[in-house]
RNA sequence: GUCCCAAUAGCUCAGCUGGAUAGAGCACUUGAUUCCUAAUCAAGAGGUCGUGAGUUCGAAUCUCGCUUGGGACACCA
């Protein structure tokens, strides 16, 4: 919609045109500040020149009228513009505000080590990165998601020493020696048994055995991540092995020593990444010959960039912040355009519940577990709440509120509000599609303006996704749930004069609250 | 010490590529149900946008200083 507007403005305005959404709707349905703007170049009052191109643009067919109002040119779309709209979206649910694109990106997201459960912290990247890949993808943006797992290296190595030391003090009559660092909480223990059924309890009475318990320990971790993240309907287009990844360390590593990436000193190889901008130099290969994790993460991203995307976005935890420089700087030794490389960081996460700090998972050592939570408020309400705050900010909220069955529980309202379109479907005996072909004419100016409100969702996912700012959408439902409520309450629907221009319309707000509830990985309830 | 994020209503937060009277939800007050789900709606009250300066016709929004809070500064991943 908002592009068809500015097109057709373009034929008279040479400067770039920005159409925004008037805070009050009788304003109009867009509005722009152009003439303020154009005052200094004109030399001639922002008043004057608005009034001006109010008159040329009412001349187009689309408007049922243009005002300039201080300075500002409101336009209101006339009936038959937002009918033929509502018209395709209704046709086509599916390709409701899709458009081929051109862009080729790879969004990596999570990527938590598989030595453990996934803590809500991980679960807010996995909301907002899954949810930004279906958006994308429903946009047409040519998009795949992937999962980096980071299955070598010494936390794999300890993952197998922490199940190899709680089996023995648990199941033989050793003396157990603690080391300093090794993974505590229950689900270890848990291991240990499972362990312990597996090979029997012989495989914990020789050392020689904590690879083998590395091993199978991090494929059951991986398969406990894989099932926290389905529980929330979370899915990866595609793994990647940063064990396999190490074949081609000898490679990349010429790569590095030809472009003047790296140098030898103490018995090390350092990464020269102050010369792009990092703090100090970064060693990737240790005295004793081993790689770091950040030589693990440079092969990675050699083989990502190799893959021919045009965007690489990663989400990472906020404390992963000073990463950046190191690997945009390696990025650029690497030959490729480090600004293809979008991070994007998200904060903290607390919880409350009932006022009080949400407790601890004692099985996961001392995280907040994210199976915990959508056990607790269930998947729909935990990826709500994520995606309604903005990911750069740390985020407070309290779980009970979540579990409310009122408007004070956003999922819950809106969800309501789709389910009683659905119910006076199912009261008129009509079925959307009966009302499609109805012409909306004559319409009431608030009837007119929930149908523009149902039509904004394509000009929104452009913008969420566009400003990786999906809160711009989490706050639409709730605007246009709010929107289908009151005309619910102030009109009678079924038995009126309007029953079908009123169905239709209403059928265009469900679609959009499915469509967007859909594409943040919620399913819209028909019944409540 | 350096870097990142923040500071907006009692609470949780939107708004920030400068623009119309600073918004929403919760909590609080009042009203609406012989009528499609009141699981809802309407109205009210509540703000020197942390602070000081600068840029501008115009600043919550941009720039700089300061204060406060959170986080990061590994040869760990």
């Amino acid at each position: 919609m908002k592009q068809k507007v500015i097109s057709v403005l373009k034929k008279y305005i040479e400067e770039e045109v920005i159409l925004e959404k008037p805070k009050d709707i009788s304003f109009g349905h867009f509005a722009t500040p152009v003439a303020f703007s154009l005052a200094k170049k004109l030399r001639k009052s922002p008043m004057l020149i608005a009034d001006e191109f109010a008159k040329v643009f009412s001349r187009e067919k689309m408007f049922e009228s243009v005002e300039a109002v201080k300075g500002y040119i409101n336009f209101k779309l006339n009936e038959q513009f937002l009918n033929e709209y509502a018209m395709q979206a209704l046709s086509n649910e599916d390709s409701f505000a899709k458009e081929k694109k051109e862009e080729k990106i790879l969004l990596e997201y999570v990527s938590a080590n598989p030595t453990g459960p996934l803590h809500i912290g991980h679960a807010r990247g996995a909301v907002l990165g899954d949810s930004l890949c279906r958006i994308g993808k429903h946009l047409g943006y040519n998009i795949s998601s992937e999962y980096y797992v980071n299955d070598a290296g010494n936390q794999i190595k300890l993952l197998g020493l922490s199940i190899f030391l709680v089996g023995q003090d648990n199941f033989l009559d050793t003396k157990v020696c603690w080391p300093e660092e090794y993974y505590r909480g229950e689900y270890i223990f848990d291991l240990a048994c499972m362990a312990r059924e597996r090979f029997g309890i012989e495989i914990f009475e020789d050392e020689d055995n904590i690879d083998t318990l590395s091993d199978w320990g991090k494929e059951k971790m991986l398969e406990l991540i894989k099932s926290n993240l389905k529980s929330c309907g979370i899915e990866f287009d595609n793994y990647v092995s940063e064990k396999e990844l190490y074949d081609k360390w000898n490679e990349v590593f010429e790569k590095l020593k030809t472009n003047d990436a790296v140098y030898e000193k103490d018995g090390k190889w350092w990464l020269k990444s102050t010369k792009y901008g990092d703090e100090k130099d970064r060693v990737v290969i240790r005295e004793d010959g081993r790689a770091t994790y950040l030589a693990g993460d440079i092969i990675y991203h050699d083989d990502k960039f190799k893959r021919g995307y045009n965007k690489h976005i990663n989400i990472w935890g906020a404390d992963h912040h000073g990463y950046i420089a190191r690997m945009k700087a390696a990025i650029k030794f690497l030959g490729y355009d480090e600004n293809r490389l979008e991070v994007i960081l998200s904060q903290m996460v607390s919880l409350l519940k009932g006022g009080e700090p949400y407790k601890m998972s004692k099985r996961a050592g001392n995280f907040i577990l994210m199976s915990d939570v959508v056990e607790d408020i269930g998947s729909d309400a935990l990826r709500f709440i994520f995606l309604s705050k903005k990911s750069d900010t740390h985020l407070e909220f309290d779980v009970d509120m979540l579990k409310a069955t009122d408007s004070s529980n956003p999922i819950y309202y809106i969800n309501y509000a789709h389910a009683r379109v659905n119910q006076l479907f199912e009261k008129s005996g009509k079925k959307p599609k009966d009302v499609f072909d109805v012409e909306l004419k004559d319409l009431s100016e608030d009837a007119k303006n929930l149908l523009f409100n149902s039509l904004l969702l394509s000009e929104v996912l452009e913008e969420a996704f566009k400003q990786r700012a999906l809160q711009k959408l989490t706050e639409y439902l709730k605007n246009l749930a709010s929107s289908v409520h009151k005309f619910y309450n102030e009109h009678k629907v079924i038995g009126s004069n309007d029953e079908d221009i009123y169905l239709k319309i209403f059928a265009m707000s469900a679609l959009s609250i499915r469509v967007g509830l859909k594409l943040i990985g919620i399913k819209a309830k028909y019944k409540m």
